[in-house]
DNA sequence: TTGCTCCTCACGTCACGTGAGGTGGC
DNA sequence: TTGCTCCTCACGTCACGTGAGGTGGC
């Protein structure tokens, strides 16, 4: 027998969700103590608890999971597909969404020239800032020096220009700021600078060419460039700066899943 | 001005919905009758209305929309271009999600073999029901009868093998169904039967060898190894009747966004 | 005795849809 | 006079998160 709290640890549930579900009916607890109402949960009934977890995480309705949990192997996956099925929509209407929203951002002016090329792997030793829009430059600068000079002090050397990534979109104009050097295997991160290494991939480019200060509007219409084009991305916008009024805008792209035989297989 | 009435039916926006704007102070009439509460608006209102209307439409949320209204062009592209991203990272969300969904669908099965064709324009004459799963097999020969009699009757002939439609997705386990004969241009549906007209488009399919019976866990396959492959739709999926134990699953595939050049625009 | 765990309300989320019940204007 | 339009509550949506305020067990 579990307490709900150990019931939760065991399950990956929190305690909201357990007496949400006790309370709809979808997972009662083998027994409640009559006297101060404390929950107890079976041993048994961790496998069910999982399950609901697993449907949940597929975005799966509690009155749905509800059904499947007591369905045959053959119930479970035609809830599965239909649900698949919803899904697929959903994202469909999202993909068509970006494209119409990519047009608006255009607005009148032409797209931005994209080019896909293969990126190497990025290895950059950088530090991370939340920051406003109209700090990003600031931040960027200061945020190079510091990491010039803490690569300088321990005798190492940048491999590249100064980089920074951005993650964006939160609703209140803030954005995580990632900025620094690209360095070899070689160095460490510490707690001032942090090194992270970001795998080699398919990225769509743009060389951008023109004062710094100006770039922002460049790099929206980028932005909307790319997500109008339907290409999905799965690592964090870079700007990498490589010479004076001389930059590269670079958006590394999600691996395409599992690609389609167009013939038949034989 | 405007009742509440009108100046809903000149923006497309729902009166309930002006009233919430109102609370909300998104959008609030010009003048509001101190004796009864009538809400007035002015001509001039319209144009913020259907502004609202569109960003509404592309899923901005109110209190953002409440800072577009007055935010200046460069503001507006921002707040698009921030919007965009955020939509973007749940479309790739749901991509994945999907991905898991088919990898559980699938199961420990092999996925379906699938090929990709080009399917040509289909023009079908059939009757539309709505039916539950077990339905699916009648209803679809009731179907081909009724619309092979009503050719007969109008001394019209198919023009190849009897096809269904099916339109999934709802929860409680109900397809609509849409099944017939694909006729030539001069056939014109009526009450009894429609007549349908279907691009041409590329499809993945599968051609099934076995007894129809035992088709639809095939068919369920099918659609988790289309929507894992990452493929997008935008027709309904489609089961050509070729003969005895011989069916093709058919589902014609969205278009692709405008392409990317791989190299740069010279 | 002190934390820690557990309990039950009850509100908030987001943008409205959907009645209920009633009144003013053509 | 009869519809029609308008009004204001107030609940429901979906799956919990987040306090408030209080109690039982080691």
């Amino acid at each position: 027998m579990l307490t709900i709290g150990r019931f939760a640890d065991a399950t990956g549930l929190t305690v909201r969700a357990l007496r949400h579900y006790d309370e709809i009916g979808l997972l009662v607890p083998d027994h409640v103590d009559p006297q101060n109402g404390y929950r107890h949960y079976a041993e048994a009934q961790v496998a069910d608890a999982v399950t609901i977890r697993r449907l949940r995480a597929l975005e799966l309705p509690l009155d749905e999971i509800a059904v499947l949990l007591h369905a045959d192997a053959d119930g479970f996956r035609a809830g599965l597909a239909a649900h698949g099925y919803r899904v697929a929509e959903e994202a469909s209407d999202k993909h068509m969404l970006l494209i119409e929203l990519a047009a608006l951002v255009e607005g009148g002016d032409s797209p931005v020239a994209i080019e896909l090329r293969d990126e190497p792997e990025l290895r950059l030793a950088a530090v991370i800032r939340q920051v406003s829009q109209d700090e990003v430059g600031a931040a960027s600068e200061r945020a190079f020096r510091t990491v010039h000079e803490w690569l300088r002090d321990r005798g190492a050397k940048p491999t590249g220009s100064p980089t920074s990534l951005f993650r964006s979109g939160d609703r209140e104009g803030w954005h995580l700021l990632e900025a620094g050097w690209p360095v070899d295997p070689a160095v460490e991160g510490d707690e001032t600078v942090a090194v992270h290494t970001y795998p080699a991939a398919v990225a769509a480019s743009h060389e951008y060419r023109g004062p710094f200060e100006e770039m922002h509007p460049v790099a929206q219409r980028f932005i909307a460039t790319v997500l109008g084009r339907g290409l999905r991305f799965d690592q964090p916008i870079r700007i990498v700066y490589i010479e004076e009024e001389h930059a590269r805008l670079v958006w590394p792209l999600a691996h395409e899943p599992r690609p389609i035989h167009s013939s038949p297989p034989s």
